[in-house]
DNA sequence: TTGGAATGTCAACAAGGCTGACTTAAACTG
DNA sequence: CAGTTTAAGTCAGCCTTGTTGACATTCCAA
């Protein structure tokens, strides 16, 4: 049964590629690919005091500038407790900073700052290389497809805060 | 310069694709999508006491029946101890069934019970559904890209001893 | 102006990674 | 056959990162 090949559907569309058996092929690629993916951040922070929160966090920072912790709570889905320890030992080790805000002070908006930077950098080189080199083993159309397909497959709720946070923050 | 368009190579080959913002928006795209995902088994497990290590046992352990603790081991990339945590309750609780090796003794292979098989049902199902979703609204043309696109970002090491796993155990 | 809602912080706990040291049993090898 | 290696499991202890609960501060609206 999971071997089964599937048919061909009334309207003639081919749909053979939702057989149960490619469906958990894809699972298992991305299962798998997930695993590349972080790999090389993984092995520069395991070196420091860091993990793959604090990747998140800088990275998601240093994309939207000047966000309030409460837009990066949405973004990342986790509770603010678990991300203001990360964000505490940033701000402490001096590569996130965080401001009060102006208008209103209940907020702190966070910045990376040089050193900030500087390690979002080298996290960023690596984990690019890798996709750099899969976008480039694929091709123009797979990438197009890769894209399509994980778009379908994202929480939109999450993804739209942070496209709804992106355009109004730049 | 994160927002570069890029230019076509010497050998008119398209590399738009590679540009710094295309790459970033790519992680992006695989962050997001993994938390889809694995949003819905992570849902029914945590109803239970168990988690996404429960999860990942499950699913291999249903796919290829009768592997040794090593193999596993090998395939999720974790350490023994960790493993060994994981599968004890599983063995425990009746849903993972250990079997002495008949040729080696020294080695259990592992497989699910019936309440074992039920529990991977309900997750193989929730997961299959949204990547079916997701199949469906791409079209065969993007799954077949992204297909291309994480097996091309896979630790192949990691992968190919899957492969090797699957083929002997079937 | 006062009470509720929003924002962020502190404390404590659990899951699930990790290393290191060790035992048991079986298989292999000189 | 003796000694070594391999597979599996266990115990102890650590770290990261998730959780809930309690709390302080600030804003806003009745």
């Amino acid at each position: 049964m999971a071997d089964g090949r599937g048919t061909a559907t009334a309207g003639g569309e081919n749909l053979l590629f939702l057989t149960d058996e490619q469906l958990r092929q894809g699972i298992e690629a991305m299962f798998f690919a997930y695993r590349g993916f972080t790999a090389d951040p993984d092995r520069i922070l395991s070196d420091m005091a860091y993990g793959r929160a604090h990747h998140r966090a800088i990275h998601f920072i240093n994309r939207a500038p000047g966000t309030t912790v409460n837009n990066l709570l949405n973004i990342l889905g986790v509770t603010k407790q678990s991300l203001n320890r990360v964000l505490r030992t940033l701000i402490e080790d001096g590569l996130v900073e965080s401001r009060v805000g102006k208008t209103d002070k209940r907020e702190r908006h966070l910045y990376l700052t040089e050193d900030g930077h500087a390690l979002e950098g080298r996290l960023s080189d690596a984990q690019r290389a890798r996709m750099r080199a899969a976008f480039r083993d694929a091709g123009p159309e797979a990438v197009a497809g890769f894209r399509t397909v994980l778009e379908a497959m994202m929480d939109t709720e999450m993804h739209r805060t942070y496209q709804r946070l992106k355009e109004s923050g730049a």
